[in-house]
DNA sequence: ATGAAAGCGCTAACAG
DNA sequence: CTGTTAGCGCTTTCAT
């Protein structure tokens, strides 16, 4: 087993003069650094972290809890918190939870289990009482998705003015039968957008009809294309939908495409998130833009706050959205 | 500092006991077992993993090294890996390199310093000696990205074959003027995928233009859009383009569309990899389709292999692919 | 069935 | 400038 003993050996030190070379601390003699810096890379030595971190409680190392990859919403999010975590000489492990509460739970354990020192957390926990009891001990941030009763910093937009707002543009073009495809109302984000929606159509006394109320479980180009099915099935067809992802959006409208329909002619359609893939539809989607980059590295700069000075409360945010308008809702 | 002590001290026993609890080895008393499982859940307590990992000398923990997680491409892979890996009960830390070597040095490190028991490298190391080193001491394996010099066991497809393929398919359908978009031809799928193109222009002595052969450093939409700009300038428009990703096919049709082109009308696109949102185009993309979810499962369990029999050697593979024809080839 | 104690690899306080 | 040593939290062997 190759481990600093060894190394101090080889090189005729003692384990403290190799760990002072290792750390660069200066105050060995350039002599002895240089032999012992020959014995490491003769030996191709590399100090154990587990070590390291045990002795040192931590780790330099943040978690990001993401629900899947698969939807490149996260991945612009997660540029944002690399650079600040980069900058701060940590670095990042990404761990998908497929949304599942097991899942959930075991990466989360690893900060208590001293692997991570801090985690960014987007999605939803089930056991909210143990994510706020974490959260009470260790640095957590939410992100995107977040729970308004509970005692953890977040950051994230405010959904139910984004909603809205792109619901509300769709009335400006004229339409009056507005139909919605959301996600599942487990989650605070689909509830909120949801509420945006309700309020819109509320205001304009224009109805609101259970056939134009979706939900997905899933959030697929699959579902969205199974909703723009239904909704075409209507007993009364919507002239216009809001999608609260861009996925189920563009999923819909390629059902539309399927079925000969044009968007905005016969269907108009807005979506959410702004992912790079929107702009490259044909025709392009209209679709709040969040700021992803922006939250992901804010979300990294709380995280910093919370794991440099733990006992400073760290204030959550709403930042701003905006809505892009393209082809999809003008004619 | 909530440890395996304190909890021994509350609970009235000795920290072995306490461990026999953690770790359900049977051998302790009903009763005491008891005694200890209240003081754990009263104080909260989480056994602290790097004590234990260092003890143990693993981690169950595998390293995922992409890249980047933009690219949906790697989503589907990750999933494949992830199914295995959680089977055999281990976690993926997923980490992202950007394709720069610093930080894929700082990554791979962190199998030598017993953080992760493994890797799964999706990324051309630049420093192949490196990689090579760390292969012969720890459970390397490559995937997608390979270097046939190594020793390393890697999984992927016959690059050229799928793209010779691809190609072949644009001459079937009577193109005889084909551009390639290509990405950084320091990866050797780069390389492979041009040689490819090239073999099925030779074969079918069809002319080789430099205008029509385009290169990338970034793989992005704006890059695909980008290099149809470049071939609708050329002096002598190609009917057919192959472009090596589908991110770069989407991209390039993004542009015609722009200029009030159409696929295949006015040239056909084939891309590469046949991601989610390649049928989501308008027109669907013609592409191949790698097996990315059982590359991403064999490439979990050849780390297995490597894990579980580290002396025996691990077979390298290659899985076939399939020409998805769709309407930006098909009129 | 339980406890005492060694030791995984490392860092830092202290001594010299 | 360098060495000795305690101890981070855990598991496991060896006693009892």
């Amino acid at each position: 087993m190759l481990n600093i003993h060894k190394v101090a050996e080889e090189a005729g030190v003692s384990v403290a003069t190799v760990s002072r070379v290792i750390n660069n601390q200066g105050t060995v003699a350039k002599k002895t650094q240089e032999k012992v810096e020959k014995v490491i890379s003769r030996l191709n030595y590399e100090p154990n972290m587990l070590g390291r971190n045990l002795r040192n409680s931590e780790s330099r190392l943040i978690m990001v809890l993401v629900p899947t990859i698969s939807n490149p919403f996260y991945a612009q999010i997660v540029q944002g918190i690399e650079d600040i975590v980069r900058k701060e000489n940590y670095n990042v492990f990404l761990c998908t939870t497929d949304s599942e509460p097991e899942r959930e739970k075991v990466f989360l354990d690893y900060v208590r289990q001293k692997l991570t020192d801090g985690v960014i957390f987007m999605d939803p926990a089930v056991e909210v009482e143990m994510l706020q009891d974490l959260a009470n001990r260790y640095p957590v941030i939410q992100c995107c998705e977040y729970n308004e009763d509970l005692n953890i910093p977040y950051i994230s937009i405010d959904d139910t003015q984004a909603s809205y707002k792109a619901v509300k543009h769709l009335i400006t073009m004229g339409h009056e039968k507005i139909a919605i495809i959301n996600s599942d109302e487990t989650f605070q984000y689909a509830r909120n957008r949801k509420k945006g929606y309700l309020k819109a159509l509320e205001e304009y006394g224009l109805p609101i009809k259970d056939e134009w109320i979706l939900k997905n479980s899933e959030l697929n180009f699959e579902a969205g294309q199974n909703s723009m099915r239904k909704l075409l099935r209507a007993d009364d067809k919507p002239t216009a939908i809001f999608a609260v992802s861009d996925i189920l959006a563009i999923g819909a409208l390629k059902r539309m495409n399927e079925e000969g329909l044009q968007a905005p002619e016969d269907i108009a359609v807005v979506g959410f998130d702004n992912i790079p893939f929107a702009s490259m539809t044909n025709p392009a989607l209209t679709t709040i833009a969040q700021p992803m980059y922006e939250i992901g590295s804010q979300a990294a700069k709380m995280l910093f706050q919370k794991i440099n000075t733990p006992d400073e409360p760290v204030s959550s945010t709403l930042l701003d959205n905006e809505l892009i308008i393209r082809e999809s809702t003008l004619g």
